[in-house]
DNA sequence: GTAAATGCAAAGAATTTGCTAGCCC
DNA sequence: GGGCTAGCAAATTCTTTGCATTTAC
């Protein structure tokens, strides 16, 4: 039997992958749109956003952003890390010392002149381990 | 003489600057905006969006999301660290090794399950460092 | 044949902006 | 009193969704 869920190979799926698998750039929905408009001029952007979805969901691709698409503000401007739960969402500060070795092992990478950098940690928040043992 | 770009105090930034600091969850614009209109109920959006980047810009408050605010695409699935341009916002792939031993320290700060982690560097990348000297 | 995917357009959510009036220094 | 700000609403930007039609398997 077929899985529920399963996903089709459609010519318009094929030709998102074959762009994002086509260069290192990490583009955005919309030079996606652009690049395989280029092949199929009647291709829709809804049709990109759904098929970037599947495949994220799918593990076939990556998606860079945070699951909301809305930013959060912190009173506490100094540095710190945070801790995101995929389940109810909250934003923890993590009690942890930065790491600002990691920013001379970049530069040590490249030509790359680091300003800062960033650290989440994504998972199950306290509360919400302790509410269910199971989640949903 | 004034400094350009001068900030006044207020009373609108101020109780949205109370707000953040009453307040360890770093919430969201519209939550802000939510908790402000029950002191000032005329109030705009606008004012609390406004105030928001004023703030984050003199750096008394921090804002947690990308520069831009919508998702990039990588069709390289595994997990690896990026390196986001401030100058031309560009991402490139860092060649550096995960350090899983990071998700073990955060679940040893508490009762966290750590799913993943994610790590971002800023700064300027190497084809902006060649093209000028000063950057704009 | 049927469920899944498409195209198109309209709806949504988050954020920004233009403009006039008002308030801070 | 001059310029930074507020309020308000309209505009933008990015993304999602409803629906009839088409397509993959």
């Amino acid at each position: 039997m077929k899985p529920k869920g399963f996903v089709r190979r459609t010519k318009q799926r094929e030709a998102i992958l074959q762009v994002l698998r086509g260069t290192t750039s990490h583009p955005t929905a919309d030079w996606v749109y652009q690049e395989v408009r280029k092949e199929m001029p009647h291709v829709s952007l809804g049709t990109i956003y759904r098929n970037l979805r599947t495949l994220s969901e799918h593990g076939e691709i990556r998606e860079l952003a945070y699951g909301s698409h809305h930013s959060r503000f912190d009173a506490n401007a100094d540095s710190h890390y945070h801790f995101i739960c995929d389940s109810c969402g909250c934003v923890e500060d993590l009690d942890m010392p930065i790491m600002q070795e990691l920013e001379e092992k970049v530069e040590k990478l490249g030509d790359y002149q680091v300003v800062t950098h960033r650290l989440e940690f994504h998972g199950i928040c306290p509360s919400c381990s302790d509410e269910t043992s199971d989640q949903h």
